[in-house]
DNA sequence: GACCAATGCGAGATCGTTCTCGCAAACCTT
DNA sequence: AAGGTTTGCGAGAACGATCTCGCATTGGTC
């Protein structure tokens, strides 16, 4: 370690220096430390030895100009990462990432279209090798378009897209949510509640909105299939659209509660809504799983620890993000695999949230 | 938009095609695309069609080698993000970034320096004009030292440094228990645990660590000033140190409650041992906030939504987040800022999760 | 000793930008 | 009309790596 001949000052040691430290040409000393074409075992020890001697440390920019590879991905994702879907599927992007050497790009788009054209653009820009995204409800999709992409592989995730056929990395959120009501149906529940999360929407509404993302489509569907299946007539259905922010949500479940015969249950399409749910539940003094009922999709700590338990429409949200890297990883690998859309199974997690009314009859209003 | 003369197939545009497309040379579509020294505005608008019917997207990675800027820093983190800490931090960073105009490359030790270390080291490779890292447990910080990053700029976010003096921005953790301690005691309560997360330990243990992150140590300090503040004797408090895991957290709370003399009312240093506390005293039958108390650090939306609301000391997050950028931006920009070391108050949210104990007496065993 | 193959190494091109510099044409100014 | 100044533009170097190619040297074979 010879620490400072003072002759430049700041400017970072690049291979040249390696080079002429180890007295062999630029070449050369890439080839040693790059270990390819034909370098002698005794040049190989001297330039790693120079290179170690001045702390170098290659430069991935000018790497990545030349082999035309960045070994980055890029994510964008819709803002909220309190959204516990979205702070672990990130979580399980970036360690699944790392596990093959590349790292991730962040950037965040709040639910606007816009927004997420320009954090495309500007990832494209820093030529990452590839990108994942969760798609913002929008009329258009031009920009995932292949073409927009400069051929760089895209995958979807928690939502899927029709319009621009994409792989994408989804969950059967129909099956697992038709699931939950049956379950809720088996405990005696017949007046049901639905919650649903529209982004489309401003405040809260009855109306179905024009467009929904295929997460509460799927969602939604679901529900409905259930409620049907069971032949639970339609005017025993309480269906209400809310914005995704916690002032429309909390309004949301007033509403639904106030209505002359109530929901004995109230479904919600994510945990910030059964956040909602929760609150009101507790100005009114209405105990979670005996006076109200609930279930959510998506776990979290929080739904496992408190009392009651709340039952949940579980997503495999690490899975998903694994998945999301292994089939980018290897589109850009070797480009043309086939698009994929993959779809993972729910599991429905009963804890204490949802009343078994065929005990507590009397209470029923 | 003239699609396709398919001459070339993939080979994205470059600047060349733009300026054979405008019939200029390179430097002139360049000074034209980036609007410095002087160029008519006729081959303005000529290049700019030109660059436009092309698709043209500059390269980042060219531009960034050339000016010696990447517009991007590194966010080195510890792994959970479903620590309420860090996803909200993580978050306000990207933003704030955003706004400023530059990405963030995210990467995760799991509270391991090697990763820690290794993860600069990949990160400083890739050109980041800066770092925003909170460090983990590590007897060594060599790698902090801002000869190991070439002269790029850090701050440090959530915990302070001693040994390589750095600019930090942390809370004023001390103060902030100290004054959920006196609330505690105020309320009646003078059998107190203290549950305390030491990633340095495997398990549970009464001893305490040799070492200690300085948010930890803070809160630690604290709860000790609030306690001795008000006379409460040694013997009535109640100090267990555990791993930053579920499983040994749970273990944890049920020693003390074990415990001969128990405490009323068991302080978290963080979330996910709160969650613990609440999941143990369900399994017991025990309510929160009037057969065992509890206040933790750090907000969250389902610490305010259930019943009881937990009474939180809240740390401005996203505050320290943008803090962390603006920081570290005014030093990219300006370099020789001097070294600082923010501390941001901190605010007691009291809700219903610590009991009147005055009111109740008769219920305290 | 002559020929050929293998080996080690360096010169120089390349990736896609930016930016300095100098040159020519156009524009004043007197 | 002659000089100087401004304006617009292009040639070419630079950033820091990789990698192709060809040249010299070595080694082996008969």
């Amino acid at each position: 370690m010879r620490d400072d001949d003072v002759t430049k000052p700041s400017h970072l040691p690049t291979i040249v220096d390696v080079a002429a430290e180890a007295g062999v040409s630029r070449a050369t000393a890439s080839r040693a430390l790059g270990r390819y074409g034909r370098t002698s075992a005794s040049t190989i020890a001297r330039v790693e030895q120079a290179a170690d001697a001045l702390g170098y440390r290659p430069n991935e920019l000018a790497r990545a100009m030349r082999v035309g590879v960045t070994k980055t991905i890029g994510l964008v994702i819709i803002a909220d990462f309190t959204n516990a879907f979205f702070d672990r599927a990130t979580k399980a992007i970036v360690d699944e990432a790392k596990l093959h050497g590349y790292q991730v790009l962040i950037t965040n788009t709040d639910e606007e279209t816009a927004i997420e054209r320009q954090a495309i653009e500007t990832l494209l820009e820093k030529q990452v090798d590839g990108l994942i995204v969760v798609p913002s409800l929008s009329a258009g999709y031009e920009h995932l378009k292949p073409a927009q992409l400069g051929g760089r592989p895209i995958v979807l995730i928690d939502r899927r897209l029709d319009d621009p056929p994409l792989t994408s990395i989804t969950t059967d959120d129909f099956a697992g949510t038709r699931e939950a009501v049956r379950h809720a149906i088996s405990l005696g529940h017949k007046r049901l509640g639905f919650l649903i999360s529209a982004s489309s929407v401003e405040g809260v509404t009855d109306q179905r909105p024009t467009h929904l993302i295929s997460t509460v489509l799927d969602r939604t569907e679901g529900f409905l299939q259930g409620a049907s299946d069971a032949g639970i007539r339609r005017n025993s259905q309480h269906w209400i659209f809310c914005e995704d922010k916690p002032k429309s949500s909390e309004a949301a479940v007033a509403s639904l509660l106030d209505r002359p015969n109530p929901p004995t249950i109230i479904f919600t399409s994510n945990n910030d809504m059964a956040l909602a749910v929760l609150k009101i539940a507790g100005n009114r003094r209405l105990t979670i799983g005996r006076d109200i009922s609930l279930v959510t999709v998506d776990d979290s700590q929080w739904a496992a620890a408190i009392v009651p338990g709340i039952t949940v429409v579980a997503r495999p949200v690490e899975e998903i993000g694994q998945l999301a890297v292994t089939k980018l990883l290897a589109e850009i690998a070797e480009p043309g695999q086939p698009i994929e859309v993959v779809v993972l199974p729910t599991e429905l997690i009963t804890r204490d949230s949802v009343a078994n009314l065929y005990l507590q009859d009397y209470r029923v209003s």
